[in-house]
DNA sequence: AGCACGCCGACT
DNA sequence: GTCGGCGTGCTC
C-alpha cells in the first residue's frame, strides 16, 4: 500500500494522507484533487510513504492527478517549510499562499504565450502626439524596444493608450512565445565609472564564492544601484538569475529602465501586486524555466521558484513593506537571508538607514559591512535646521521663519518641497461648544476631514459620511476642523503663494491609474514650485530642483509608544532630507518640532543616521528590546470585546515559562478596527530557540482552546507595529 | 476555512 | 407543523 501526505489550503496545522491506487504515480510537489470533508479541493503532495498513522476507514482515495511533473521543486518546499514553521503558519496556507493564485485553483501551469507591443516604423519616428500619455507610451516603447503588455500595464500604461496608439498604426501588438534565455548578454561599454568606495564594495561582492549578506550601507545619492548592476552584471553573464526586491513603491519607471538599459538583451520581468493571476502564472513559469534572468519584484517575489539563482538584491531593506501584515506574516527580507543562505548565493542589503536588526547583525559580523559614504552628485551635505514650535504663532501650521525660507527659496528659482503624514484636511472636526470630535462609528479613531470631497473618511475602515452641518450633540453650527492635513496646507499655501503652482502627492491625489506618474513628470518637467505630499513623496523619486525640504510635526515619532518610532522617524527625516540638494548645491532641511533639544532629534542632525542608529541601539540593549531580545504577538480579535479578553487572560500561564516574558492582554495601537475589537500578547526571549521553544507548546495548547475558534487568532514572528 | 449536525424561536 | 438562526465539531 502507498500513500501520499498532502497540504490543503485549511487553516490547520497539520498534514493529511491519502491513498494511492495502484495505477496512479505522482510525486513530491505534484498537484492532486481530493475529497477533504465532502468538498473537492486541490491538494499538494509533499510527501510519499508506505506507512500511515491514521485508521485505514478514515483513509479516501485520491480523485485525480493534476499534475505528471512538479510544479514545486523538493528545494522549494523546503523554502516553505522552513517559512511554516519559523513564522508559525500552517504549511498548507504558507504553501498555497506562495503559489500563484492559478496554479492553486489547478490550473495547467504552461501558458506559453505573451502579448508584446512593438513599435512600427512609423512609430519609431515618434511623431508628436496630442494625449501625453500615448506620447510617453511611445517614448517608453523607444527607449525599451519591445515591451509586454503586462510591463508596461505595470508602468502605469493602459489597455485604452496602447490600443489608441495600434489605432493609428504607431505600434504592432503580437503573441510571442515564450524563448528560452540562450543569448549571451551584451557587455554595455558605457558603465559609469565607480569611485573608490564603489570600487571597494564592487569588488568585496564580487569575490564573494557562496553565501554572504552584505550590508551596503549608502547615503542617498551615493550610487548604491550603480553598485547591485555591476554586481548583477557578473552574475547575469555566467547565466545565473537575480532577484532584486523592492519596496512597494520602489517599482517606478525610472528604476525599471534603469535596469533594462544595463542589460538591454537580457530577459528581465517584474513581479508586483497589480499582475493579474494569468501574469503572475507566467512570470513564475518562466523563472522557474530559466527564461528570465532577472526579476524585480515586490514582497512576494521572495517565494518564485528560480531555477538557477545566483543573487538578491533586497533594495532600501528597512522598508516595512517588506513585512506582511495578515496571514502569512513572513518579512521578505529575512526569508532572503535564509535563501540565499540555502542556496549559497551572497545577498546584498541595501539602504541609507539600515533597520536596526540589520545593522546589529552587520555589528556582529553576521553580516558584512560595505560603506558608501560620498555623494556622488554633490560634494557639501546638507544643512539640517530645527525649528523650535514652542510659543510660535503659526500660521496653517507653517512657523513664520519657515515660510520665509520658502519665500526664499521660491526667490531663487528652486523648488520646495513639503511633508505631513496625514493626509486629508484635517484630522477631525471638533464643536466648538460643546466639545464633540467626529469619531468613526466602527473604529477607536476619528474620522478625518476631505475637504475636496466633502466627506469624513475613516483612514482604518474607509468608511464615509457626510458632514454634519451641527453638532449631532449640542445642536450648534460651530463645527470646525482641528489638526493639519495634506490637502489643508496644500489650500493655506495657495493662498499665501496665489502666484506659485503646486502640487499635492499622497494617496487622495495620485489613486487613479498613473496619476502619481503624470504628477512626477509634471513636477519633473518644472511645472510645480512647492510640493506637498505625504512620505509618498519621499521614497525614489529625483527631483533635481528641489532646494528646500520642510517637515512639520517631527515630534510625533519623538514620543510614540511604539518603540520602532524614533528608528522610523529617523529614517524618514534622512530619506526625505535626501530630496533635497541633488542638482550640486546643498539643500536645506528644516524640522519643525517642538522638542529642538531631543537628544535623538539632536544626534540625527547633528552626527547622521549611522551615528543615531548606533545610539539608539544601546537604548534598545538598555531597555531588552529587539535586536537584543526576540519578540512574537498573539493577536486577537473579535466583535466580542470579552471573547477576545478571556481567551487571551487564559494563555498566560500561572507560573512563568523559563526565560519567557508575557505582556499582556493589552489593547492594540487601534483597539477598535471595523467593528472589531482588537488585544494582544507580548511574547519576549532573549534566544530565538526558546521563543520557538515556547511558541510550539502554546500553537498546542491553543489548538484545544475551546475559545480559539470563537475569535481570529493569529501569531506575529517579529512584528513591525507594536507598543 | 467550510460544511454538517443540532437544538430553539416566528412564519405560511 | 417547518424554515432558519448560528453554536459546536470535524475534516485523511
Amino acid at each position: 500500500m502507498s500513500f501520499v501526505e498532502v497540504v490543503i489550503k485549511v487553516p490547520l496545522p497539520r498534514t493529511f494522507d491519502y491513498l494511492l491506487i495502484e495505477a496512479q504515480t505522482v510525486t513530491v510537489g505534484c498537484r492532486v484533487e481530493v475529497s477533504f470533508a465532502n468538498r473537492t479541493l486541490v491538494a499538494l503532495v509533499v510527501a510519499l510513504k508506505n506507512h500511515s498513522n491514521v485508521p485505514a476507514n478514515k483513509i479516501k482515495p485520491i480523485a485525480r492527478i493534476i499534475d505528471c511533473y512538479p510544479i514545486l521543486s523538493a528545494q522549494h518546499i523546503e523554502l516553505l517549510r522552513f517559512t511554516a514553521q519559523y513564522y508559525c503558519h500552517p504549511l498548507g496556507e504558507t504553501l498555497f499562499t506562495a503559489l500563484p493564485a492559478s496554479l492553486r485553483s489547478g490550473e495547467h501551469p504552461d501558458k506559453t504565450t505573451v502579448a508584446t507591443v512593438t513599435l512600427t516604423a512609423k512609430g519609431a519616428e515618434l511623431p508628436k502626439l496630442r494625449s501625453k500619455k500615448q506620447q510617453a507610451l511611445l517614448s517608453q516603447l523607444a527607449g525599451s524596444g519591445a515591451s509586454s503588455v503586462t510591463e508596461l500595464k505595470a508602468l502605469g500604461f493602459t489597455k485604452q493608450q496602447i490600443d489608441a496608439l495600434q489605432e493609428k498604426a504607431l505600434v504592432e501588438k503580437s503573441l510571442e512565445h515564450d524563448t528560452k534565455w540562450t543569448q549571451a548578454p551584451r557587455t554595455i561599454n558605457s558603465k559609469p565609472r565607480l569611485n573608490e568606495e564603489q570600487a571597494a564594495a564592487f569588488s568585496v561582492i564580487n569575490q564573494q564564492q557562496g553565501y554572504r549578506t552584505f550590508l551596503l550601507e549608502g547615503i542617498t545619492g551615493s550610487g548604491k544601484t550603480e553598485v547591485y548592476l555591476q554586481c548583477l552584471e557578473k552574475i547575469v553573464n555566467s547565466g545565473r538569475q537575480a532577484l532584486v526586491l523592492v519596496p512597494e513603491i520602489g517599482l517606478t519607471p525610472q528604476t525599471v529602465n534603469r535596469f533594462r538599459r544595463r542589460f538591454p538583451d537580457t530577459p528581465i520581468d517584474l513581479w508586483h501586486s497589480n499582475l493579474t493571476d494569468n501574469e503572475r502564472l507566467h512570470v513564475w513559469r518562466r523563472t522557474e524555466q530559466g527564461s528570465c534572468a532577472l526579476v524585480i519584484g515586490t514582497r512576494s517575489s521572495i517565494f518564485l521558484p528560480f531555477k538557477n539563482l545566483g543573487m538578491m538584491v533586497v533594495d532600501e531593506e528597512h522598508d516595512s513593506s517588506f513585512k506582511q501584515q495578515d496571514g502569512l506574516r513572513y518579512h521578505a527580507r529575512d526569508l532572503a537571508v535564509y535563501r540565499s543562505a540555502h542556496a549559497n548565493i551572497p545577498l546584498i542589503l541595501g539602504t541609507a538607514t539600515p533597520a536596526l536588526e540589520t545593522l546589529h547583525k552587520a555589528i556582529n559580523n553576521k553580516f558584512q559591512l560595505l560603506t558608501l559614504s560620498k555623494r556622488a552628485e554633490t560634494k557639501v551635505a546638507n544643512q539640517f535646521l530645527l525649528i523650535d514650535m514652542k510659543g510660535q504663532i503659526e500660521q496653517g501650521g507653517f512657523a513664520p521663519s519657515t515660510l520665509q525660507h520658502i519665500e526664499r527659496t521660491l526667490a531663487c528659482a528652486k523648488q520646495v518641497m513639503v511633508f505631513l503624514n496625514r493626509r486629508g484636511y484635517a484630522p477631525t472636526l471638533l464643536c466648538h461648544e460643546c466639545g464633540w470630535l467626529s469619531q468613526c462609528t466602527h473604529c477607536s479613531a476619528s474620522t478625518t476631514f476631505h475637504k475636496a470631497m466633502a466627506r469624513l473618511v475613516c483612514h482604518h475602515c474607509s468608511q464615509q459620511s457626510y458632514v454634519p452641518a451641527q453638532c449631532p450633540d449640542c445642536g450648534s453650527t460651530q463645527i470646525m476642523p482641528v489638526g493639519l492635513g495634506t490637502e489643508q496646507l496644500e489650500d493655506f499655501l495657495k493662498g499665501h503663494f496665489p502666484d506659485t503652482p503646486i502640487s499635492r502627492i499622497d494617496r487622495d491625489s495620485t489613486r487613479r491609474k498613473g496619476a502619481l506618474e503624470t504628477a512626477l513628470a509634471d513636477i519633473n518637467a518644472g511645472g510645480s514650485r512647492i510640493l506637498v505630499g505625504t512620505q509618498m513623496l519621499a521614497k525614489g523619486h529625483h527631483f533635481a530642483d528641489v532646494n528646500l525640504v520642510v517637515m512639520l510635526d517631527v515630534d510625533g515619532g519623538l514620543y510614540s509608544s511604539d518603540f520602532r518610532a524614533t528608528e522610523h522617524m529617523a529614517q524618514l527625516i534622512t530619506q526625505v532630507a535626501g530630496r533635497a540638494g541633488r542638482s550640486g548645491e546643498p539643500g536645506t532641511v528644516l524640522l519643525q518640532t517642538h522638542f529642538p533639544d531631543h537628544p535623538l532629534l539632536q544626534d540625527l542632525v547633528n552626527n547622521g543616521y549611522q551615528d543615531f542608529a548606533r545610539y539608539a541601539l544601546k537604548e534598545r540593549q538598555e531597555v531588552e528590546l529587539p535586536p537584543y531580545t526576540h519578540l512574537a504577538l498573539v493577536r486577537v480579535e473579535g466583535t466580542n470585546a470579552k471573547l477576545v479578553i478571556d481567551f487571551l487572560t487564559d494563555l498566560v500561564p500561572a507560573t512563568p515559562y523559563s526565560g519567557i516574558q508575557l505582556l499582556g492582554p493589552i489593547p492594540a495601537p487601534m483597539e477598535r478596527v471595523a467593528g472589531k475589537y482588537r488585544y494582544q500578547l507580548h511574547i519576549q526571549a532573549p534566544e530565538r530557540p526558546v521563543l520557538h521553544r515556547y511558541l510550539a507548546q502554546l500553537l498546542s495548547y491553543i489548538s484545544e482552546h475551546k475559545l480559539a475558534n470563537r475569535v481570529r487568532w493569529s501569531i506575529d514572528i517579529d512584528p513591525m507595529d507594536t507598543y
